[in-house]
DNA sequence: CCATGTGAAGGTATTCACAGCC
DNA sequence: GGCTGTGAATACCTTCACATGG
């Protein structure tokens, strides 16, 4: 193996090995082949043994990757191997779904905070973390959270943004539909969920409305 | 304006487009230049006006692009130019917080049903949809609904997209992570939360445990 | 003069095919 | 024989630079 870069399309698609390996492993199986996986995960064979020769040579020619090995590798990789604790802004509804979700600790982050503007939720709880108030979003520097989701309105967005960069914050999910501002040091992810509702007619026949008799 | 295939990144942008035009209209604006609307949505110029340049001349060099004019020309591009009603599967935290979520309807997206197999939630209503029984998911197709949400367990999921396959539903935007298998002709966009969280950490800086002095 | 539309160049990611290893 | 790792070929997307048109 030599040094490579590794593109952005491998590190998108890396955390799908993740979950396929674990059910894999779940299973008892202790080896699996880029063929198998692939099958599981919808992903070609060949794409995944590229993808994985850019960081490390997990497999073994004739008997596959050692499954427990090559997740360890990947969490590496992805810097997912020490626990994640992340906060979120905003306990609007999907704030609460997002607090209430099970699915990242899978990937070993943890949602340890929720900060909010209304007084109304300040001091509840929501899924057994109380929320804050939005003005003690710079207490994050000491908790040492260095993730944070971003689930307010489109207008308070940039806003909520900037105290989170303050705070000492590195890596941002945000669900607000609009571009944000950040230093080039702090990765920002923008997941616009009525976004990617509205690409899916692109896709379809035109002639839905005909009926299939 | 040759034909050309329109890129799937292309696609991918076109609605982030809408986004930013619609604002600029409710502003006041008639007319935006490719730079202006660049600054805007955070996508470079020439890259919007070669996007646009797939599917036809909406611009007048020296003026810019007319707005109205170019909005209903993405969305007829996107088919997004009669309204798509939607229906939603599973209406657990996620799935209301979803029939909550007014962001739809600026793409002319309208989600008018609801389904779930819990005795308990079918026949109540959550933001004005009556939630219906699962079992009746095959009248999706008298009612003309051919786009659907999921937001079942993973285990329910592939079930879900069967049923929602054999009642003619054409595109479906799932939260359930895990493959899903469809015939070809149906689009299957998958989006899944926890994944995009999880690949926020790799493109940190390491040393974040070290407090910047 | 200003801004679009587009060939051409450059870069990145996917796909293939097979040498090499267990 | 089976399966990995990877150079080479291909396809796709981005970026540039500028001719063209209002």
């Amino acid at each position: 193996m030599r040094y490579h870069k590794i593109p952005d399309e491998t590190v998108r698609r890396l955390p799908v090995y993740l979950r396929g390996l674990m059910v894999s492993a779940d299973q008892g199986h202790e080896h699996i082949s880029s063929q198998s996986l692939a099958d599981f995960v919808g992903i070609d064979a060949w794409q995944i043994r590229k993808d994985l020769s850019y960081f490390g040579d997990f497999g073994t020619p004739g008997v596959g990757y050692h499954i427990e090995k090559l997740v360890r590798g990947i969490k590496r990789t992805l810097r997912l191997d020490a626990v994640r604790t992340a906060a979120l802004v905003g306990v609007g509804d999907l704030g609460s779904a997002l607090l209430a979700y099970p699915g990242f600790r899978m990937y070993g982050l943890d949602i340890v905070a929720a900060f909010d503007i209304d007084p109304k939720k300040i001091g509840k709880a929501v899924s057994g973390i109380v929320i804050e108030d939005a003005a003690r979003i710079d207490t994050l520097r000491q908790r040492d959270i260095s993730l944070a989701i971003v689930a307010v309105s489109r207008t308070a967005a940039q806003p909520t943004v900037d105290r989170l960069v303050a705070a000492g914050v590195k890596g941002i999910l945000n669900f607000a539909p609009c571009k944000l501002v950040a230093p080039k040091r702090i990765k920002v992810i923008t997941l616009d969920i009525a976004m990617e509702l509205a690409r899916l007619p692109y896709y379809m026949p035109r002639a839905e409305q005909v009926a299939e008799t």
